[in-house]
DNA sequence: GATCCACGGGAATACACGGATG
DNA sequence: CATCCGTGTATTCCCGTGGATC
């Protein structure tokens, strides 16, 4: 909590303070500035961008692991970082007998969830490296791709790390090759993905590909207390309950980070000061059929968002039918049939499941009941944060 | 005015069941 | 008894529209 935090919430009378100090700091969808225990991977990551610090481009890349070990966490900092780099301007670097000129090339990441279509990927990629506005309507996808060329000529070039690449909602492979066929040859890229190189025809184009694997136990245990330590009040955590966390999420930190900001919920919710045993149970119990990361639905437009919202807001009675489900959901600039169309497509992409409802049905075909795939309890609590913040 | 992409709405189609028909 | 048909519900898919730009 910083200076200008503590002094808003004495200003606003909050003396007693809360369990949850901040939200963005336990959120299982906000990455920390420092990765915990990735050190190595860091640096793998820095030899393969060697040649960028010399003035060229690297060769393609790829880089893999499970879902929740923290790919997009590294990558996504790192590049940040990296876009600090004074790029296609000089930078100066003084030897003993001369002073040299260097130019780097510039870096890019690029999120595949939110760019998908080719018409987004080239504009994203675009707007990222352009001076001045990208028009998102009215300008063909062609176009785009010229006016990135001509952006980039004579430039030291780019690197863009393109992350989810493969995943259902996000960049499929094959389009994701011939999208990088039409950039110039001054550009390299570094994929991130799920799969394994042998699974996916993209490390036919890479010439390193970099594992990441699953978080052991211990390290995630450090995680949960160091989010602990961060987000919560003093002390607010004993070592078995992160440890019982951590072992149930079996290195997936996405996992074990909602099961802490869920418990959380909890405690912060009773004005109690500090976890019960139940609280980790009955979260992990809600978790037990959530197979989605948040990053997904949090990439999904918003109107998608917002039915989702309702749709978790409904008792399961509510659920029995995608057309009780369109009925109860409340949403007043969609029309209903709109409504039930984005519960179709999004149980088409595995957000939700349709499943034979257990209710009998004489007449018509049986209805399917609409159930949630991913944490919906900190779903909910974090749209509301985002929709008053 | 022509062109572009994204979005929303509803038409069209598929499916399940029960009763009718031969 | 097997098949057809009507009815009601579930699901898919296409096309018009709109905002933006050139």
């Amino acid at each position: 909590m910083d200076i200008e935090e503590r002094i808003k919430r004495r200003t606003q009378n909050e003396t007693q303070p809360r369990f949850i100090t901040d939200y963005q700091l336990i959120s299982p969808v906000a990455h920390a500035n420092e990765p915990v225990a990735r050190g190595p991977l860091l640096e793998q990551l820095l030899d393969f961008l060697e040649p960028a610090f010399n003035g060229s481009i690297p060769p393609n890349g790829y880089v893999y692991g499970p879902t929740g070990s923290g790919k997009t966490a590294v990558v996504s900092t790192l590049w940040d970082n990296l876009d600090q780099l004074p790029s296609g301007s000089v930078a100066t670097i003084h030897t003993s007998t001369r002073v040299q000129t260097k130019t780097f090339p510039r870096f890019t990441y690029i999120d595949g969830r939110q760019a998908s279509s080719t018409f987004a990927f080239y504009r994203a990629v675009l707007d990222s490296i352009a001076a001045d506005q990208v028009p998102k309507h009215g300008i063909g996808t062609e176009t785009l791709r010229e006016r990135l060329t001509e952006n980039l000529e004579g430039s030291p070039g780019l690197i863009i790390s393109v992350d989810h690449v493969g995943e259902s909602l996000s960049i499929d492979e094959t389009e994701f090759i011939d999208l990088v066929r039409g950039l110039p040859t001054n550009v390299s890229w570094l994929a991130v993905s799920r799969k394994r190189p042998n699974e996916t025809p993209l490390t036919e184009y890479t010439g390193k590909s970099i594992s990441v694997d699953r978080y052991r136990k211990q390290i995630l245990v450090d995680i949960l207390m160091q989010r602990a330590s961060d987000g919560l009040a003093n002390q607010a955590i004993r070592h078995p309950i992160a440890a019982d966390i951590s072992q149930w999420a079996d290195g997936n930190a996405h996992d074990a980070l909602c099961v802490l900001f869920g418990a959380a919920m909890r405690v912060d919710d009773a004005n109690r000061a500090q976890f019960a045993d139940t609280d980790i149970t009955a979260v992990i119990k809600n978790m037990r059929h959530s197979r989605v990361p948040l990053g997904v639905v949090f990439s999904l437009p918003k109107n998608r968002q917002s039915v989702l919202r309702e749709l978790v807001r409904l008792g399961p009675d509510q659920r029995q039918s995608v057309s009780t489900a369109t009925n109860a959901i409340e949403q007043s600039d969609l029309s209903e049939s709109t409504v039930k169309r984005f519960l179709y497509e999004l149980a088409e992409s595995g957000i939700i499941e349709r499943k034979e409802s257990d209710t009998t049905h004489s007449k018509g075909r049986p209805p399917s009941k609409v159930i949630p795939r991913f944490p919906a309890e900190v779903f909910a609590r974090l749209y509301d944060f985002q929709q008053t913040s």
